[in-house]
DNA sequence: GTTATTTGACCCGA
DNA sequence: TCGGGTCAAATAAC
């Protein structure tokens, strides 16, 4: 059957082509010794706005406004932004982590989880004894992440703090020195271990979390947060309305899954992406939740923190499949709602 | 001088 | 109207 392919679809592709293209590139520096670590942030960058582009282009324009602060590095926000990220607040994902501090210096409430926020506030909240302090991403001025977290004692338990997440980190910094390969804990024993209650949201958070030695709990992490699963259904790529999905189709048709591609299963390519760039290249509200592929991500952490590439961001395309792992189902047809 | 924290005020959603 | 979340000026720390 021929196929009829419009101007926007064509560039679509060819975003995405692009995007193939800058994967290769970025596979060939990361076997190359002699590649600096600038020039792979330089390409995941690259990749990202194409992704970026090509969402846009598929009209997901609420998922390309979520992730934009990942593709304006150096750019200060303006009010206007401010206000835009506010409007679009409530569609941040949040999860809730519970840390039971087991040290007298923990006991002061820091929570270590890699990344490097900023206090910004702290307000007497009704009905709790103690203060809730928020905190947002160190670089969200520099890089526009917009994460946040919310910290405070649990009136239970004091030796127990809640952390309220909201927002994934776009910032690459955060990311680098979160999961550098000389993590603080080597000097610094982690003060806190965490409470795992619940599925984690499997967000790059949650994953670091394991590497700073804590097990951690998520006990609000919507549907919508959480990427365990992609599955393009293959071979027939259709929309609900029974559109040729031509997104998807050109993946395949291109050859481009290739680059992501594991052994194949029944009626399903998996692909490989690091959670946080799951996170990054997926609209929230078409995601699956099989309590399945959490635990199975969960509970395989090492996968990621082993990974002689030592940085999630660099893993985003699974260049070396042993290295990370996390399989990831994606529905097609959902995709494009 | 620069960066981080504190804290009262303000804004917004329920 | 109230409470939670954020802003921004003042202050502290480095």
């Amino acid at each position: 059957m021929e196929k009829v392919i419009s101007w926007e679809q064509h560039n679509l592709i060819s975003e995405l082509v692009q995007g193939k293209d800058l994967a290769k590139q970025l596979r060939n520096h990361l076997v190359s010794p002699s590649s600096s670590r600038e020039t792979h942030e330089y390409f995941v960058e690259k990749i990202l706005s194409c992704y970026q582009k090509s969402l846009a282009m598929l009209n997901c324009d609420a998922l390309a406004e979520e992730h934009r602060p990942a593709f304006s590095i150096g750019t200060s926000g303006s009010p206007k932004d401010e206000g835009d990220a506010c409007k679009k607040r409530k569609t941040m994902p949040r999860w809730t982590e519970q840390v039971q501090l087991n040290s007298e210096a923990g006991l002061e409430g820091h929570h270590e989880d890699g990344y490097s926020w900023r206090k910004y506030g702290q307000k007497e909240i009704l009905g709790a004894r103690f203060p809730r302090a928020y905190y947002r991403c160190t670089h969200r001025n520099a890089q526009g992440c917009l994460a946040t977290k919310q910290v405070q004692r649990s009136d239970q338990d004091p030796t127990v703090v809640e952390v309220k997440y909201r927002g994934r980190h776009t910032c690459i910094q955060a990311r680098s020195s979160a999961i550098s390969p000389d993590p603080i804990i080597k000097e610094e024993p982690p003060k806190a271990t965490a409470i795992r209650q619940e599925q984690p949201k499997p967000s790059l958070d949650t994953l670091l979390s394991f590497k700073w030695g804590l097990n951690v709990k998520a006990e609000n992490a919507r549907q919508d947060d959480v990427f365990p699963l992609f599955t393009f259904s293959s071979p027939a790529v259709e929309t609900e309305n029974g559109e040729r999905d031509y997104f998807a189709d050109a993946l395949m048709d291109d050859g481009f899954m290739d680059t992501f591609s594991s052994p194949a299963t029944s009626g399903s390519n998996y692909f490989s992406l690091s959670l946080d760039h799951m996170a990054n290249f997926c609209p929230p509200i078409s995601v699956q939740t099989p309590e399945s592929g959490l635990t199975e991500i969960v509970s395989a952490p090492t996968s990621v923190t082993n990974s002689p590439m030592g940085d999630a961001a660099f893993s985003a395309f699974s260049l070396g499949k042993d290295d990370f792992n996390l399989d990831c189902s994606f529905d097609g047809s959902e995709f494009l709602l």
